[in-house]
DNA sequence: TAGGCCATCTGGTCCT
DNA sequence: AGGACCAGATGGCCTA
């Protein structure tokens, strides 16, 4: 609309900051930023009490944030300070929302079984792997289907199905690579994000490990089959 | 140093 | 009218 504020990046900042500016959290920064700001000198407000910045479960070490708004190149003028303070409330609700967003990414991440040691999973690859681990749970469970004489409510479900959690280290050797072909999945397929070739299958860590569910559904017919023959 | 990832700000749009 | 949601823009931090 017509009240843009200038790009905080920017030494152009020419709007005159009100003591709502100095004081509230349209601006950002970890105490000790300071040292490294983009060099425009351009003041700095302490975060408000809903945000999170600096946060010490940042995996990535504790990266300092400054926020720094965009600039639609629109004309600066004054800014009312109701615009303002609508502005800045709509701020903190966005922070707050996106907040909530990667507190669930986080609820996602305890669940999927990673390697104590491994990074922190990406946003987007925990979604991915996600993905895929469901789908291969749902395919363990199918094909335990099919090896159960058909009688479902005999299925035992083993541990690390009732309990889902990060496998012991150096337990795992297989591969997602070498995972089932994707017809085999019939609710996945048509996702852009299901894999659609073999490799797709597999979860990589740029550096590090590759983690398999192979050995979660051998395993789970391992089990199966032991049931079977102690009945 | 380039590229990836991220947090934040921002304006537009839709919904209640 | 105000909030939720979204996508674009921006700049900081980190790693190869």
């Amino acid at each position: 609309m017509d009240c843009t504020y200038s790009d905080y990046g920017h030494s152009e900042l020419s709007l005159p900051l009100t003591d709502e500016e100095d004081s509230v959290s349209f601006l950002t920064a970890s105490p000790s930023s300071s040292a490294s700001t983009s060099g425009s000198g351009e003041p700095l407000a302490s975060p408000s009490p809903s945000s999170n910045l600096g946060r010490s479960d940042d995996p990535r070490g504790d990266k300092k944030r400054k926020a720094k708004g965009r600039s639609k190149g629109k004309p600066q003028g004054g800014i009312h300070l109701v615009k303002r303070s609508r502005r800045t409330k709509a701020n903190d609700r966005e922070r707050n929302r996106m907040h909530n967003l990667n507190s669930a990414l986080d609820d996602l991440r305890g669940v999927l079984p990673t390697f104590p040691d491994d990074a922190k999973l990406t946003k987007i690859e925990t979604l991915r792997f996600a993905h895929n681990y469901i789908w291969a749970l749902s395919e363990t469970l199918r094909l335990a289907d099919h090896c159960v004489d058909g009688s479902r409510k005999q299925v035992m479900l083993p541990g690390y199905l009732k309990n889902i959690g990060p496998p012991s280290p150096g337990s795992d050797e297989g591969s997602w690579v070498t995972t089932p072909s994707p017809s085999s999945a019939t609710t996945c397929t048509s996702s852009p994000a299901s894999p659609s070739t073999s490799e797709d299958y597999a979860y990589k860590r740029p550096t590090d490990s590759i983690f398999s569910f192979r050995t979660i559904q051998k395993d789970f017919l391992n089990e199966v089959s032991c049931f079977n023959d102690y009945h």
